[in-house]
DNA sequence: TCGAACTTGCAACGGGGTTGCAGAATATTT
DNA sequence: AAATATTCTGCAACCCCGTTGCAAGTTCGA
């Protein structure tokens, strides 16, 4: 409860009911979030456009990253080193085929690639599609 | 020319001049487009619908692919090893920051990843954001 | 407790993408 | 070459995603 305020406070945004609830959709669900699934769950208490904004600002802060997708975007909570100056996130994302639940691996880091001359890479964002565990 | 048509007919589908831009576009541009892109550039000739509904198809058809992109979808043709019954695309995209192209790096593929036990993966998309050699 | 600064809800809008249907074009059969 | 079956296209309409402007409400520091 605490824990929210704190985290809002730290990135220096104002405590607000949305702001504690979308972020605690977050903490609770753990995996990646569409802002549908956020609609879907918190849309008979805030409108629509406030929880867009509610993304758009955890995004600007470093709160959120956003996953790619082959059908539309999804966010997740970035680790504890993000910041409003500088993201990390070379971690790997899973999308279950059969649940479509999409997951951050954070631990599993993106191998290195040996790109040709002259390409000079700045951010890495690896998808895989499969099966979870859960599913067997 | 009859390099297209020839194209369409082993993918069973009929020569139509829109199968036929769209897929010369392809060839000719070479990096991957979204629809945007395509009604940009033969929106006059053809309907928007009629735009989506030919993507689609060649997406069945296993002509194109997706290719994922933080802000929209794009299409690239596959290399010729694909088929409607079987994709096969472990190969790396590039989007430059600058000049905003997404490229297909065909000959890069994605280093092998050792996945958490029970962990069954499929497809890979890896997309790398930087700045192209064009583009210094 | 007051006021400045920020946040929210509402209405409206533009773009992306899909569907149904009638008419047109293509391929196939004779 | 003509007729038929099949497929494709254009149009209209629609829904969903995401954004913007503005007025009213809320937060927080002085």
């Amino acid at each position: 409860m605490d824990q929210l305020r704190e985290t809002l406070k730290v990135h220096h945004l104002r405590t607000t009911t949305c702001r504690e609830d979308v972020l605690s959709t977050f903490i609770n669900r753990k995996n990646a979030l569409s802002h549908g699934d956020l609609e879907g769950e918190l849309g008979e208490n805030y409108d629509r456009v406030t929880i867009y904004r509610t993304l758009k600002t955890f995004l600007e802060k470093g709160i959120i990253h956003k996953v790619l997708d082959d059908e539309g975007l999804r966010y997740a909570l970035c680790s504890h080193s993000c910041s409003e100056e500088k993201h990390q996130h070379d971690h790997i994302h899973f999308k279950c085929s059969s649940c479509g639940e999409t997951n951050c691996l954070e631990n599993l880091h993106i191998p290195a690639v040996q790109l040709p001359e002259g390409y000079h890479p700045e951010h890495f964002n690896l998808l895989i599609q499969g099966v979870c565990p859960k599913c067997k």
